[in-house]
DNA sequence: CAGTGGTCTAGACCACAAT
DNA sequence: TTGTGGTCTAGACCACTGT
C-alpha cells in the first residue's frame, strides 16, 4: 500500500505522492521539423524510462508545465495524451498526472508478433519451400475477402534456429500486392517486405490453438508423433482495411510460445 | 482496384472516391452532459456500421464539417481521431478522412480476453475448486511483483461448457485487494468482480503455449493423456500499473482456442 | 475552498497531395 | 494553385478531488 518512493518534507499527513518531482530540464527546439508535443512526448518517456520521474510520482500541473516550456496548454496535453495511450501515465480529475507503477514499462512492441519473433535474436533463419501463384480456395478467398479463384501468391516457409526446425508457416497474399523474391524472403522476413513496399500495416486478426502432430508434421518439424503444436491462423489488414495476407502457422510447442500485451480498452 | 461504390457525375476521369458522402443528419445535443466530440463520434460510428457511410467514402473536409455542426475544428478533429485510432478512419494528408475499407468493422472488445470466453454464450459455468490465502510462491510472486511470503488469494476454478469442462484456471491476486466469495465468483467471473470492486484495468501481459495432457489432466478435463492442450499464462495490470492478478490456465484444444486482435503501433 | 484535468472555441500557419 | 490534414496558440468554463 505504502510503496510510493517518497520524500518526506515535515507533517504527519499520509504518505501522498510528492506533489512535485519535475524540476527536470525539459525543452523543445523550435527549429526542429519534430512536433513539439512529440518532443515532449519523448522527453517525457525517456525520463520515465531511465527513472529520472520515479513510479507513482506527480507531473506537475499542466499549465505550469507548459508555461514553463513555452507551450501552450493544448500542446503539452497533445504530449500528456499520448503516454496515457502507451500506458506510461495516469491521469486523475482533481489529483494531477501520475507515472504508472509499472511493472511493464515497455509495452512490447507487438508490431507483428512475427517480426517480434525474429527479432527475438533466436538466429532465425528461413527455407522458402515454395513461392508461387495459384487460384485461391474457398478459404483463402473467404479470408482475403477476394473472389474465388482469383490468383494469390502461395508462400511455404520453414523457420529455423540454432539450425532446428522451430516452425512451419505458409501465407497467402493478393497476386498483385506485392513482388517477392525467395531470396529476400530468407533474409528479410515478409512483414518487412510488405511494409518496404509501402503497405501500412493496421491490424490483424489472429486464432491460436493447439493440436497433435501428425507423422509428417512431426517429420518436417523433427518432433515425435503426437507431440504438442500451436496452430495460428492470421489475416492481417492495412491501414485502409483491405486484407493483405492471410496465414496458417504451426509451431513447436517444445520450443516456443506466443507472448504479447493485451490494451484493455476504456 | 476499382472497388468503390462510386457514382459519376460526368467526365472521364478514374474513378475517384466520390468528393462527398456526408449529407447525414449530424446534429449534437448541447445541453447533453455526453462530451460533443464523443456525441459525434458515436454517430460517425454508428452511421458506418449500419453502412450509411460505405466503406472507401471520403467524410468532407473537418472544416466544411464543424461549420455544418456548429462545432470548433479542434472538437470535430477529437471525434475523428477517436475512430482513427479505433481502426474505423483513415486519414490522408491532402486527401481526406476516408472510411476504411474494412472487412472487420468491430475490432471486437478484446478487453479482457476472458470475458470474450464466457459472453461468447456458450452457456458457460463455473465450480470453484478452491478459495484461500497462501504465502506466494517465488513465482507467483515474480509475476505480481510483491515479496516472497506476501499472502496471495488462489483461486483454483473449472469451467465447464454445456456440462462439460473446458479449461482448468489458477489465479493468484494481492491479498488485500479484494474479498471473493466463491458464490459471486461462479455467478460473475473474476473480471467483473474486479472491475466492481473499483479496480481499472488496463493492459495484460500473457503467454501462450501448448503441451500434452498428464494423466490427472486427463482426468479433470475429461481429456485422454496425452492429449493436445492451450496453456496460459497472464498477469493483469490496473491503470496505476501495478499487477492485480496472475493466473495460469489450462484449456481443451479440442473445444477451444484463443481469437483476438493485434493492432500495429505506428 | 483551491487545484486539477476535461472540454471547447476561433482563430493561425505549415506540409503534403492532387491538379 | 487549391484543398486537405497536421500542428499550435491563448484564452475560456466546467467537473471532479481534496481540504
Amino acid at each position: 500500500m505504502s510503496d510510493f518512493p517518497v520524500s518526506f518534507t515535515g507533517g504527519y499527513s499520509r504518505p501522498v505522492p510528492k506533489p512535485e518531482s519535475a524540476s527536470l530540464d525539459f525543452a523543445v527546439d523550435r527549429s526542429s521539423p519534430v512536433p513539439l508535443y512529440y518532443q515532449l512526448a519523448q522527453q517525457l518517456e525517456s525520463a520515465i524510462e531511465h527513472g529520472r520521474l520515479a513510479p507513482g510520482s506527480l507531473l506537475g500541473n499542466e499549465i505550469e508545465l507548459a508555461g514553463r516550456l513555452g507551450l501552450s496548454r493544448p500542446t503539452v496535453r497533445q504530449a500528456i495524451q499520448s503516454l496515457v495511450d502507451k500506458g506510461l501515465l495516469v491521469r486523475r480529475r482533481g489529483i494531477g498526472t501520475q507515472v504508472v507503477h509499472s511493472q511493464v514499462k515497455r509495452p512490447l512492441e507487438l508490431s507483428s508478433l512475427y517480426d517480434d519473433l525474429q527479432a527475438a535474436g533466436q538466429s532465425p533463419a528461413t527455407r522458402v519451400l515454395r513461392n508461387e501463384t495459384e487460384p485461391a480456395s474457398a478459404e483463402v478467398a473467404a479470408a482475403l475477402g477476394i473472389a474465388e479463384g482469383s490468383e494469390v501468391q502461395v508462400i511455404e516457409r520453414l523457420r529455423l534456429t540454432h539450425g532446428e526446425p522451430m516452425a512451419y508457416l505458409c501465407n497467402y497474399l493478393p497476386a498483385e500486392l506485392l513482388d517477392l523474391d525467395s531470396a529476400r524472403l530468407e533474409e528479410t522476413g515478409l512483414y518487412r517486405l510488405m511494409r518496404g513496399a509501402g503497405i501500412t500495416l493496421h491490424s490483424a486478426r489472429q486464432a491460436v490453438g493447439a493440436r497433435t502432430a501428425t507423422a509428417e508434421e512431426g517429420e518436417q518439424l523433427m518432433e515425435p508423433e503426437g507431440a504438442a503444436l500451436l496452430t495460428m491462423q492470421r489475416t492481417t489488414y492495412d491501414d485502409t482495411g483491405r486484407a493483405v495476407e492471410y496465414g496458417t502457422h504451426i509451431y513447436r510447442a517444445s520450443r516456443y510460445a506466443f507472448e504479447f500485451q493485451l490494451l484493455v480498452r476504456p
